[in-house]
RNA sequence: GCCGCUGUGGCGGAAUAGGCAGACGCAUUGGACUUAAAAUCCAACGGAAGAGAUUCCAUACCGGUUCAAGUCCGGUCAGCGGUACCA
């Protein structure tokens, strides 16, 4: 078989016959795979991995009587396609349209279920007109503001560089060491849906890991606010707040450390003490926040002079700025209670700090300090005596008589910066004027579009920031001459709605119509990478809440499954990279063996949510194969179906079932594995003396529909040669014959001792006590057990016996 | 560092809810067919000992629970993903 001319052959009349072509209505099944970003010129087998597995769900729950939608578009905004034009020169949209034409080429190769005509891009105006409006939205219902923070700063580029190109702290483009840089951004409040984000997972069905991730990614943490009054108060500013879960050892506090970054340390800072505090902020400036929290590492930190007072006990308490504590955490201060906790433990020994237990161990037995979990209260006054869960609650009650604090919940995450000093993304919808000040940019003026010309080279600026015929703008309030923001958005903005907008692609009016996604949404299926658990995921959960709480849709949550794929490495183990020259490139494999066994081969070889390294030997097995079934109907092409009762029967019934339960819970490689079985279980059958061609050709017209989704092209030629018309995807997935799989007998294993000695055979459906006495009965067990009286006899029921003596 | 995950033959991987470890395949070896090779078909295939029936060892490492542990619990080591501006 000719498999490259037969994939056309079939997808060709697939379209033509608009076998792929989507229509509203019935029992909607929408499959998505999370949308491929057109950095590098092809797809690698990776993307197969991702697509062409997830496309096989998708064919399989057609076939089940779904309504499937499985769209296709491309998330084209981002850094690589502005870093490849600083490098060569080429501009992004035009390199991002080459990779996009080559892509989509070869996801038609791949004989995807899509139906292209909701295809989008997320760099095209018609679609990032709809992300800047739903910036507006987040902009106009309060979720959505501005403040300073820190970006990596290149001081000789004298521009703002990613996490990404940062290498040991120094510019991965000219080696200058990067700084910390305070700047004004705009940041979406996803913390105001910490909660509803925690409370939604619990309802979804998706990787118990991935909902652990984001549980702990939001860090919700039942603590509360001690309030330190400040010895002498500087103007309004009378006190330091601080976050604990560890109320119960606020009579221990020898001191409280600041953030380097907290903006009232110049102000805490003594003369004395400037010097001192001013290098420590600008070494903090240079460290990441990994080092910084990093237990290994020596705790440093400097007095700054200032001092404040424990509410609980009045005492005099040194303030201290500290790199292990952040900004974004809590207050960005903390108490310092040494001798129950081990980073303020090796804090203050070597800041030579009090150390005072006030919690002992509830067996009574002092130990070592740090002591770091719960006990009872002890030198905390009229608190002594308290548990410690009983006493955080009361010593917080306490302080909130005075004013001093009070039970607080915490959450780790933060608001989402969207704000990038960037080319190549969504312009953000908002002017600047002098007199009306920040000002969004009213709905129907949208897109703000991104000029084509300009110039890509760094000199501390974003190149739309060069760009007057791009800025220059008037005020839509007031009509003054007023400047647009020159920050683009985060491409993880475009990415947080799309799936919405594929049911209703085209729409020019709407982000996406109402009851269009009402009744599309949420995703059935979803399928991507693990490594978006925290951004991505979380991102989209949110912002579909948003639009939910703002009565654009009935549902709040955008993925009602998640299935993670692993990762293929190259076939030396690595991760696949230009560099290593381990990049696997479908094509040629394509062109060699066909679409259908690099599926086939995809599904196989790896445990789905492992990955794994690529074999050169796994692809020619599948196709080997697929070269055995194609014999098998060769040979019997021409007979005509007469019974279809056989010797096969079991296998067959046996293959569909387990499969059936394969697929749903993407196990296709023991999927491949039992029809493969069943194929041995053929060759067998053809040397027997019963062997009757007419009813192997039954059970192959049966293979080629279990198999349809696994090897579709291949499966559909096959179905023709046997004589099948049509598609084999307009047609219902084989079904069991529970009947054909009951067995008269079983065989135990039985053990003495847990150790096997022997098999016996006994009927099947026998009562727990007939087996224990038929087993004890039987020769071989008797052999078995050396004349040594049974103790107890265990009975696992069509399994094994285990005799205890 | 922190959070999450993974570790099973020469290799990819199976093993429902604690119940016969190694399904299925690759590689290898032997045989059949062939003038020969390829392809194909048949067979063997975790390690050690044994002529053999069989016995012992074996799921990264150490320990525990259990009649029974790849699976559950505690600890150790190694690798992978994320760690908030890569997507």
């Amino acid at each position: 078989m000719n498999h490259v001319e037969i994939e056309k052959k079939w997808r060709e009349r697939w379209e033509k016959e608009g076998v792929n072509t989507f229509s509203f209505g019935g029992d909607k099944c929408y499959v998505l795979e999370m949308l491929p970003y057109p950095s590098g010129a092809n797809l690698h087998v990776g993307h197969w991995y991702n697509y062409g597995v997830a496309d096989s769900y998708a064919r399989y729950m057609r076939m089940n009587g779904k309504n499937v939608f499985q769209p296709m578009g491309f998330d084209a905004f981002g850094l690589p396609a502005e870093n490849y034009a600083i490098k060569t020169g080429v501009h992004p949209k035009d390199s991002t349209a080459a990779n996009i034409a080559t892509m989509e080429r070869q996801l038609r190769d791949m004989g995807m279920m899509f139906d292209w005509s909701h295809e989008f891009c997320t760099c095209r105006p018609d679609y990032y007109k709809w992300t800047q409006w739903l910036f507006l939205q987040l902009y106009k219902n309060g979720l959505c503001y501005q403040k300073k923070a820190p970006v990596n700063y290149c001081p000789s580029c004298q521009t703002v560089i990613a996490n990404e190109q940062v290498v040991d702290g120094k510019c991965e483009r000219c080696k200058t060491e990067v700084v910390h840089k305070e700047m004004t951004q705009w940041f979406f409040k996803i913390t105001d849906y910490a909660e509803k984000l925690l409370l939604g997972l619990d309802k979804l069905d998706w990787p118990e890991k991935t909902k652990t991730m984001q549980r702990n990614w939001i860090g919700k943490s039942e603590g509360g606010e001690v309030v330190f009054d400040l010895e002498k108060p500087i103007g309004e500013v009378k006190s330091i707040s601080v976050f604990t879960t560890r109320a119960d050892t606020l009579f221990g506090v020898s001191y409280v450390v600041l953030a380097p970054e907290h903006k009232l340390v110049p102000a805490l800072t003594t003369a004395k003490c400037k010097k001192a505090v001013e290098a420590y902020v600008a070494e903090t400036a240079k460290r990441t926040d990994i080092e910084r929290t990093s237990n290994t590492k020596e705790k440093t930190g400097v007095f700054i002079g200032s001092y404040c007072i424990n509410p609980i006990n009045g005492e005099k308490v040194p303030i201290y700025i500290a790199d292990y504590c952040l900004a974004t955490y809590g207050t960005g201060a903390v108490m310092g209670v040494a001798a129950h906790d081990a980073r303020d433990y090796a804090f203050a020994v070597k800041n030579k700090l009090a150390i005072k237990r006030v919690v002992m161990p509830t067996d009574g037995v002092a130990g070592e300090l740090p002591f770091t979990d719960y006990g009872v209260m002890i030198n905390s006054g009229m608190f002594d005596g308290l548990s410690s869960a009983d006493g955080k609650a009361a010593v917080l009650e306490e302080l909130k008589k005075t004013g001093h604090g009070g039970a607080k919940t915490n959450y780790r995450m933060r608001d989402w910066s969207v704000s990038r000093q960037r080319y190549w993304g969504a312009p953000i919808p908002i002017v600047y004027c002098e007199h009306c000040g920040a000002v969004p940019v009213p709905e129907n003026d949208l897109p703000v579009t991104l000029p084509y010309e300009v110039n890509f080279t760094p000199d501390g600026r974003s190149p739309l920031a060069l760009s007057p015929e791009f800025y220059e703008t008037t005020c839509p309030v007031c009509g003054k001459k007023a400047k647009r923001e020159t920050d683009t958005l985060d491409t993880f903005v475009c990415s947080s709605w799309y799936y919405l907008r594929y049911p209703d692609a085209h729409n020019a009016d709407k982000p996406f119509d109402k009851d269009t996604v009402n009744s599309m949404l949420p995703v059935d299926c979803y399928v991507g990478g693990a490594e978006h658990a925290c951004s991505h995921l979380l991102y989209s959960r949110f912002i579909t809440k948003v639009l939910h709480d703002l009565g654009y849709l009935d549902f709040d949550e955008p993925f009602k499954r998640l299935v993670h794929q692993g990762v293929i490495l190259g076939p030396d183990g690595n991760r696949m990279s230009k560099s290593r020259g381990n990049v696997i490139s479908p094509d040629p494999i394509v062109k060699k063996y066909g679409s259908d066994a690099l599926r086939l081969y995809m599904m196989f070889g790896f445990d789905y949510a492992e990955g794994g390294p690529w074999s050169d030997g796994g692809i020619t097995s599948c196709a080997k194969f697929m070269d055995r079934i194609e014999r098998l109907v060769e040979s019997v092409k021409d007979e005509k179906i007469g019974k279809t009762d056989g010797a096969l029967d079991y296998d067959l019934n046996y293959c569909i079932k387990e499969v059936r339960a394969d697929i749903p819970a993407f196990g296709f490689n023991t999927a491949v594995a039992r029809c493969m079985e069943l194929v041995n279980a053929m060759y067998k059958y053809k040397g027997q003396p019963d062997f009757d061609p007419a009813y192997l050709k039954h059970v192959l017209t049966v293979l080629v529909k279990v198999m349809a989704p696994l090897a579709p092209h291949f499966c559909e030629e096959l179905n023709e040669m046997l004589g099948g018309r049509g598609s084999l995807f307009d047609e219902q997935y084989p079904t069991y014959d529970e009947s054909k799989l009951v067995k008269s007998a079983t065989e135990y294993a039985v053990q003495v001792n847990s150790k096997i000695k022997c098999k016996i055979v006994l009927a099947q459906g026998l009562s727990v006590p007939q087996i224990q006495k038929l087993a004890l009965e039987n020769s071989d067990v008797i052999t078995a057990l050396e004349n040594k009286p049974p103790k107890k006899v265990i009975v696992i029921p069509e399994r094994l016996i285990n005799i205890v003596v």
